[in-house]
This record gives C-alpha cells, structure tokens and sequence, in this order.
RNA sequence: GCGAGAGUGGCGGAACUGGUAGACGCGCUGGACUUAGGAUCCAGUGGCUUCGGCCGUGGGGGUUCAAGUCCCCCCUCUCGCACCA
C-alpha cells in the first residue's frame, strides 16, 4: 500500500485535535513535565531552523507523556522588537527590499501585502501561518494557553510590567549611562545585523586632551594620552571646516563631523562659530601640562570624521607624525603661505619619553627608517604605527620626563593618568566607532551616549552566585554545553532592558521606555500556567495586577482581599495558583546553542531573581545551527527553506526523522534534500513492511497485545512461544533496543534514539524474517513496541500502524515499553552471531572456490578449544607458559598438550582480536540451523562437532574448528 | 583576540570509561526475483599490495602491550563575544 502521508497526517492531525489529548490539566498525584520552546518571532514564517529545536521538544514531550508523565507543552509568539514595526514601516514607503522578502520568500499574495503597512496585521498573518504549521508537523501542544507578546496583548503586558515592577524592588533595574552605536537618521541604536557595514564595530574611548588656543581648546584625540608628555606640535586639516562650541563652560575647537558626535555625548553643547582649518595653521596653542607653545601645522592625513579633528603630533613615538614632520621640515616652501618660517620648522625636535628595549631613541624614526618609508602617503605607516604601538603598550616604560610616572609600564599608567588629567580639568573623554558603521538606511552612524538608560544589573556579584547555584542543580543537555554557561555568567555585565522604538511592554515607571526583546522573554512560562484562564474566562488586564501575580505566582498576600480587590473569584484565584504550583518549574527548554550567552542565561537569572527555588529551572538543552545544503540558511542568499515549505514537500514524519536525524550534541545540522528524500523512502519501506506483517497469516490482526485493564500495555512476552533460538533473540535483542532508545530520549539525543529505533530494529526485523519462518505473533509484538519506540520521532506513521494493528485509543497517550531483563539473552545472541558469521565464511569459501554447492559440512569447535580460550581469557596477562601451566592442571585436556600448544600459539598471536563471549553449544545451534544454511545455499547441510570421531571429513577440515569459527567442507 | 565545539571512506556520519576504526544510511559494483523497475532481497565496497601483508581518523611530536580517543605544538572550519531577534 502506497503511504499518503497528506491523507494520514492531516486525519490523525484532527483525531489529535478533536479528542484534546495534548491538554493538559493538573491532576493529583501524577508527576508532570513542564516543556518550552522560546516562542519564535512573527516578523516572517517559521523555517526549518525552528523546526529542529521545537520537534527535539515535542519529542521529549510525547516520550515523558508515553512515560506516564502529565506533559505540558504550550505555545506562544514574540512580537517584541524593532523588526515587525520597522518592515511594517518600510513596506509603507513602498522599500522594494522589503516587499520582495515578504513576497517571495515568505509568499505572501498581493492582497495579503496590501495590509502589511500595520505591524499588527504582519503577526497576526504569520502566526495564523506559522499556527498552522506547527499543528501540521504534529506538535503535541496545549493550544488553549496560546498567548503573544507587547502591548497588543492587555494581559500578559501586565505580566511583564509585574515581572519589572519586582525586579526594581529588589533592586535588579537601574539607572545607568552608556555608549551606544547610533544612527543619526534612525534615532535608534543599530545592532550589528542592522548594519551595512561595520558588523563587530563597537564604541572606543578615546581620550581628549585640551590644549588651550586662544579663548577656547583644541581638543586632541588620541588612544595613546601618555605620550601627551612627547607632544611637539600639532595637526589640524587645512581643508576641512571646523566647530567652535561650547561645551558647558568650554569652547571646544573640532571638526563639524566631531561636532554632532559630541553633541550626542556631552551635556550642554551649542554651536558658537565656524573656524576654517587653515585659518589656525601656523599660530601657536599651549600644551596643558607643560604650558609650552606648540605650533599647529597643515596635515591632509587628519580625518575629520575620525573623533574631534585635532591630531597631537608625538614624532618620537608616533610614525604618522614623525614622517609628516620630515615631509614639511623638508620642503619649508608649502607652509610658507601659513607664514611659518624655517625656523620654526626646524627647532620642532622628537621628545623621546617611553624606553623599550627593542628600540632605542626614538622608536618611530627607526621603524620609518627601517621599513623605508618614503612619505606620509605611504601605505605601510598602519603596520608601522601597530608595531610600535604594540610593542610599547607591552612593554614599554615611561622616561624621567614623565614626572610622576617615571618608571611605570605604559599598560599600567594609562588609566590612572587619564583620571588624574581629568581631575586637572586638561583631559575629557569622547567615543568613536572602532570602523566605520553605515545602518541599513544608508547613514554612518556615530556612537552616542544613551543617558538615563535603564539596565538589568546581571553584573551583581551576589546575583550571578546565585545563577551559578541554580546551573549547578540543573542538567544541561549535552553536557558540554555547561562551561559556555558558566563562562557567560563570568562575563555577563548590566545590560539595558528598554529601549525607545518598536513594539513592546512599556516600563511601568517610565512610560517612554518599552521592555526590549531579550528582556521580557525570561519568565514568561510561568504566564502559561495561568494563560489558560485568562482566555477562557476572558480575565481583563485590569484585574491582573501586582497584587494579583504576588499571590498567584508568590504566594503573598490574603486571597479574600485580593479577589474583592481585583473584581475576581475567589475560586479562580485559587485554580490559578494551583495551576502555577502543580505545572512550575519548567522542566525542558531547548533552544539553539547561540542562544546561550544571551537568552538562556537570561532565563536563569532571572527565575532565580523572581521565584522560589522549588521554580527554578530543571533541564536545559541546546542543539547547533542548521544549515542548508552545507551553507549558512538566510534570506538574502535565496536557500531559506520554510517550515511550510518543507512540510508540503516531505510530509510531517519525514521533515521531523530528517532534523532528528541530522545531528547530535553541539553538532550544527545540515539540512540536505537528499537525506530528506532518503529517509523518506526509509519510511516507506518501514510502512510496508509493518502492513505486511499486519497482514501476515496467522492470529488475526488484533494479534498484538493488550489486555482490557491496561488498554495500551504490550503484551507481556512471556506468552510467546520461545521455543526457537531465533524467537528468543529477536525478544532479547528488542530489549537491549528499549533500554537504549530510552536512555537516548531521555538525554534528547535524537540521532541516536532514531537510529536504533528505527534503523537498527530494522535490520533485526529482517534477520529474523529471513532466518526461519517468522511467528506472527512475535513479530506483531515487535511491531507494537516497535511503533512505541518511534512515537516521538514520526508520530504520525507510528499511530498510523498502531490503528491498522487494531490498538485501543491513541498511540500518543499509550504506555511506553520498559524493557524485560529476563529477556535479555545472551546465548541467543551469541547463537545467531555463530550463525550469522559461519554463512559469511561459506559465502566466502563459494566466492573464492566458485563451487556450486552440492553438499556443505560444517564442524563445530572441539570443547577442548573453547576450555583454553577461557583459560587464556581468565588471565590477565597470558603467555604460553602459564596457559600451559593452567591447562596441564585439567585432566580431560592433559591428553592434548601438543594441540593446545599449537592453538595457543595462535590465540597469543591474535590476542586482541579474542571476542570475549559465553561459551554456546554451538553444534545445536547450528543444527537447528540447518533449514536456513540450506535453504541460503540451495543444497544438503550436515553439521557435525569436530571432537567427534569417524565423521565425514574427505579434507580433514575438521581440526580447523574453533570457536566460534567452524570448519567448513564444501563439494 | 577571548570562550566553546569540530576536523574520520566517494558522501552524511558511528565508535559510551584508550581494546578488531569506518556502525547505520546514501552512492557505487555484482547477483537474485521480475513484463518492467528509480521497487524489493542478498553480497561486496578506506588505500596500497609481489596476496604474505603493509599503510591509514587535519599536520608534527609524545605516553602505552594497545591511541580517533590521553599529553604537548601547529593548521583549518563552525558558533558566540551584548543593546539584536
């Protein structure tokens, strides 16, 4: 029968669905499992990448449900952020980038776009879409507690004005100032995947030190501020446009560019005049510490949009300023239109001020002369300027000239300098891109200070303690991934929770500031417990206030009063946090691994800020970052597969065995389309092979296993008939599988748990069905744990079988198998691999011979032989002589020194390569064999044990018998 | 640069505490069954080979009776390094 994945995925979807088995409520007394996938974000549809991560979590579900466990799943979407309201805002202004991702990457029809201008209508399109997928790649969710984020959701708005409002309480929210990356257009930070260009960029501090000019300063960039000590003139654009501002009581003199970035870092800044570059060229300003007149001299190399403009010139130390220097020292002619003279070029002399051992006067004349450098438009000034930068912060000293800092290392003055400059009133600071950045909307973008930006303190020492405590009671899946936890915690600073654009929940207390994303995602699980409630019994945001979740998720306050309180029952109340206790803490959530120096940690801080212990988090799991067809998956390079997509092509079971199947621990998967063409012929090929045997002679297809108490409890085996070999391995082989893929579901490791329930029962079914007439009921039995197995991988061919077997009720909720340890059967196990391995050898032989086989003679190994290879075993380090010694001591093998002595010699050889198993009397169980050696080979089979005597052995092949190597005649 | 993970046949990928490397799947080769087969079943499949073996897990050293696995050095790839979902 051909399978029609569509016809059974989408009946057994809605059987699903229509007997409500995935809801789950609290029931006394059973042990629950709590399951989360970070809701996805509605700014476009679900791909495969969101596929893998939820499909580990269903898996885990179905397998604690099949367990017995009361699971809860839920499901919700994340609205929060610039992304929905930002495209909602570009397709508005008709941006043709944005227009052709919605149509066609994510398909969406013309009248459908047409309504994208509100960011409202794209969420709600995608998730009605993304809704539909989820149900269609058969998710086991409780869809009553679906709920989204922001604003546009009254209810859980006040949720995470609940969550922000205890945070702050306890102190966790504060105030700070902070540098950020900023675009001038935007009026918004830009975040790296914001960017044109510049991704990595981040804010550098750079020191102003002010050198007085006239009434007001020449404010000097630099990074370096204690060669400050070595300044001899300095550099201004003769070309560019210059700024006199004030800055609270200061005039400031820098380039226009440097204007609006202070303008964005300073408090108090207008705009007094503009100054032209040349105008100050040639007239002298005062260096701050030793009150010296430096001239200020013409340089081209001066960047106005690079910090203030003002460039101090340190040609001892600096290269730069060395070569340019000599540039002008030697043609005097150019500056003469500034009026500077040749004496006043001429007396600017290099002050040396830092001692290095690998250089020695002046560090920067001899690197420039040592890579010839011809000018200052020489390309290899940057890896000259490194060098010395390099070796000087490393391991450079600071000179007598330096007054109070003589002696020290540079890397160690440099803040303490800055400090003291500071406190002097001679140096500032400002902030610069570390490379150019350009936001998406085409401006170059500048840092800006962000002021009265409110920040989550995960720098909090006492906190992260805490975290850490939490981490070590947790299980972390796999468990490599614990140390990049713990890393992050060790590193984690303050990190600002509100931002000013896009959707999100407004701060309570600063109404201006909306919760960003990463921030209002951390507990949300616990509104899940409750959400079922307020959409059933429509509960109004009102209602839902701090008082409310206190008592609900904290257990604070007097109910009665609360309920009078807030217009809510009394009962309601109750149910509520009864709902909470019973499905909190959660106990699975599985993300991609990228997520674990933000969002996962995230989570535990803040479950251990907010709840008790009891609630904290119990499992974590991680996977790696897909890829397709070997390459990075993205919009813009076109190989962006959709979950949609992927599902109307391979079906549920195949797009789930697929990712199961991809990868394992940190692994990054790869989604290729032939694995998913393989594996779903894999699938048919189980299919068919299931309805074969359902329809296979014998009991009547309920053959398999029920009992009417326990309706969906396998049959216990001990009913069976045992009395073959083959029957008893086939039981014994499917427990082993049991206790693995348990094992295996249990520590999500889905490749494994796919591979052994599915392709290695495989390979055992077809063993069995070609090793001796199949028992129907055996194999029906198989099936049935079979199809058990595979639930939580391809549940809907697995209930598909389980319903065409004549199973009670749905496979989904039946019991799992466990396996039967007086099952285990070591003899058969080791029995079928004689068998197994002595028609290898004759195959083999026949190859090798090209003998068409009238008659083959199998003997089996001498006991004697397998006494030895049990003495060799039994020591730990065999030699010769003292296997002899032990063998001499037995009397039935004290007749055959001579043979035992040449077998040793040959185990000694190989010993390695000795197979450490049980003894079997293997000359019945190739007997019973007989019927499958000669129906594989097409002729008479006689086994016989080579310790007999007069046995047929035209060859005298029987001495080569050993065990578990036969001898073998063929003729 | 820092942190984490990884590098194994023609390909995807196995190998848990060091113990027959290449499980399983794909592909390929041969065979069986077939009106047919891109179906199914069976067998073979790391390289070299004078057919006795020899060499093989990114490269180079080391520990060990025994190393993909442990130790040291180096190379390459992936992910993350925050104001972004």
């Amino acid at each position: 029968m051909e399978r029609n994945f569509k016809e059974i995925e989408e009946r057994l979807a809605k059987g699903w669905e229509d007997a409500g088995i995935f809801e789950a409520d609290p029931i006394k007394g059973k042990p629950k499992t709590f399951i989360t996938f970070p809701f996805p974000y509605m700014n476009g549809p679900l791909h495969i990448g969101h596929a893998l991560t939820s499909t580990r979590c269903d898996v885990y579900a179905r397998f604690k449900r099949m367990q017995g466990y009361n699971v809860l799943f839920p499901w919700a979407w994340h609205l929060t952020g610039e992304p929905i309201s930002g495209a909602a805002l570009r397709v508005k202004k008709g941006d043709r980038e944005q227009i052709k991702i919605f149509k066609e990457m994510d398909g969406v029809p013309d009248e459908e776009l047409e309504k994208f201008t509100d960011p409202e209508y794209i969420a709600s399109y995608y998730i009605k879409e993304s809704k539909q997928s989820i149900k269609q790649l058969g998710h086991s969710i409780d869809w009553r507690r679906e709920f989204h984020t922001t604003e546009l959701h009254p209810q859980f708005n006040k949720f995470i004005q609940w969550q922000y409002l205890t945070l702050k309480e306890k102190g966790y929210v504060k105030k700070g100032t902070h540098p950020v990356i900023w675009c001038p257009n935007c009026l918004s930070p830009t975040g790296d995947h914001d960017r044109l260009k510049g991704e990595g960029a981040t804010p550098v501090e750079f020191t102003l030190l002010k050198f007085k000019f006239e009434d007001a300063y020449l404010p000097a960039a630099t990074l370096r501020p204690e060669t400050i000590f070595g300044v001899v003139n300095m550099w201004l654009n003769p070309d560019v446009d210059y700024v006199k501002l004030k800055v609270g009581s200061e005039k400031w003199i820098v380039s226009r560019q440097a204007a609006e970035k202070i303008k964005e870092q300073k408090e108090d800044v207008a705009e007094i005049e503009t100054v032209m570059g040349k105008e100050m060229i040639g007239r002298y300003c005062t260096h701050p510490i030793s009150k010296e007149d430096i001239l200020i001299l013409p340089a081209a190399f001066v960047d106005p949009d690079n910090s203030s403009g003002v460039v101090m010139s340190v040609p001892s130390h600096a290269p730069y300023d060395f070569v340019a220097l000599k540039d002008i020292q030697k043609d005097p002619e150019s500056v003469k239109k500034y009026n500077i003279t040749k004496e006043m070029l001429d007396s600017i002399k290099p002050i040396s001020l830092i001692e290095i051992d690998a250089f020695g006067e002046h560090p920067a004349i001899e690197i420039s002369d040592r890579m010839k450098i011809k000018d200052q438009n020489d390309p290899r000034l940057e890896e000259a300027t490194e060098i010395i930068y390099r070796a000087e912060f490393y391991k450079g000293i600071l000179k007598e000239n330096t007054g109070k800092y003589a002696g020290m290392k540079v890397m160690e003055v440099k803040k303490m300098l800055v400090a003291d400059f500071e406190k002097i009133g001679v140096a500032d600071r400002m902030y610069e891109v570390s490379e150019e950045v350009i936001c998406r909307c085409n401006t170059r973008n500048i840092v800006k200070i962000l002021k009265n930006q409110w920040f989550l303190k995960y720098s909090d020492e006492e906190w992260k303690d805490r975290v850490r405590e939490a981490l070590n009671d947790m299980i972390i899946l796999p468990h490599d991934a614990r140390s990049n936890f713990e890393y992050t915690i060790g590193w984690l600073d303050d990190k600002a929770c509100a931002r000013k654009g896009g959707l999100g929940t407004p701060l309570p207390w600063d109404r201006e500031w909306k919760v960003e994303t990463l921030s209002d995602s951390t507990v949300y699980m616990a509104f899940y417990t409750i959400s079922k409630f307020v959409n059933e019994y429509k509960i109004k945001a009102e209602n839902l206030t701090k008082e409310v979740f206190d008592f609900v998720f904290l257990g604070i306050g007097d109910i009665s009063k609360i309920a009078e309180n807030n217009n809510l029952d009394e009962e309601l109340l109750k149910e509520m946090k009864a709902e909470f206790d019973y499905f909190m803490p959660v106990d699975f959530r599985n993300s991609a691994k990228e997520l674990i120096p933000n969002h996962l940690t995230f989570y535990i801080f803040h479950h251990v800020a907010l709840f008790k212990k009891d609630k904290w988090p119990r499992i974590i799991g991680v996977n790696g970052m897909i890829s397709i067809e070997g390459d990075k998956m993205s919009k813009s390079k076109g190989n962006f597969v959709t979950l949609k997509n992927a599902l109307s092509k391979y079906g549920a079971d195949t797009t789930r065995a697929t990712l199961l199947y991809s990868s394992e621990g940190m692994k990054d998967p790869d989604w290729r389309f032939k694995s998913a063409m393989d594996i779903s012929k894999r699938l048919d090929a189980f299919y068919d092979l299931a309805l074969q045997i359902i329809e296979m002679d014998g009991e009547p297809g309920t053959g398999s296993a029920r009992d009417e108490s326990d309706a969906n409890q396998p049959k216990p085996p001990a009913a069976f008939s045992l009395k073959r070999q083959i029957d008893r391995w086939i039981l014994g082989r499917l427990q082993g599988h049991i206790k693995k893929v348990t094992d295996d579901y249990e520590n999500v490791r889905t490749r494994s748990a796919f591979q052994t329930a599915f392709f290695d029962i495989f390979k055992d079914v077809r063993w069995y069905m070609r090793r001796d007439v199949p028992q129907k009921e055996i194999l029906n039995h198989v099936l049935d744990v079979w199809v058990r197995l595979l639930a939580p991988c391809i549940p809907f061919l697995a209930e598909d079988i389980f319903s065409k077997m004549g199973g009670n009720g749905f496979l989904s909720v039946s019991r799992w198998p466990e396996a039967d340890e007086s099952l285990l059967n070591e003899e058969a196990e080791t029995g079928e691999r004689l068998i197994e391995k002595t028609a290898e050898d004759i195959d083999s032989i026949l190859k090798v011979t090209k003998i068409k086989p009238k008659k083959i003679v199998i003997y089996t190994s001498p006991i004697w032989k397998w006494q030895v290879l049990e003495i060799v075993r039994g020591l730990e380090k065999p030699d010769m002589k003292r296997v002899m010694e032990r063998a001499m001591k037995n009397d039935e093998l004290k007749s055959k020194g001579k043979e035992i002595s040449r077998y040793v010699t040959d185990l000694l050889k190989n010993i390695t390569k000795i197979e450490s198993r049980k003894r079997i009397d293997e000359y019945m169980v190739l007997s019973e064999a007989v019927g499958f050696f000669s129906r594989e080979f097409g002729c008479e089979v006689e086994i016989f044990p080579a310790g007999k005597r007069d046995i047929f052995d035209p060859l005298n092949k029987k001495n080569q018998a050993a065990p578990m190597k036969p001898a073998i005649y063929v003729e």
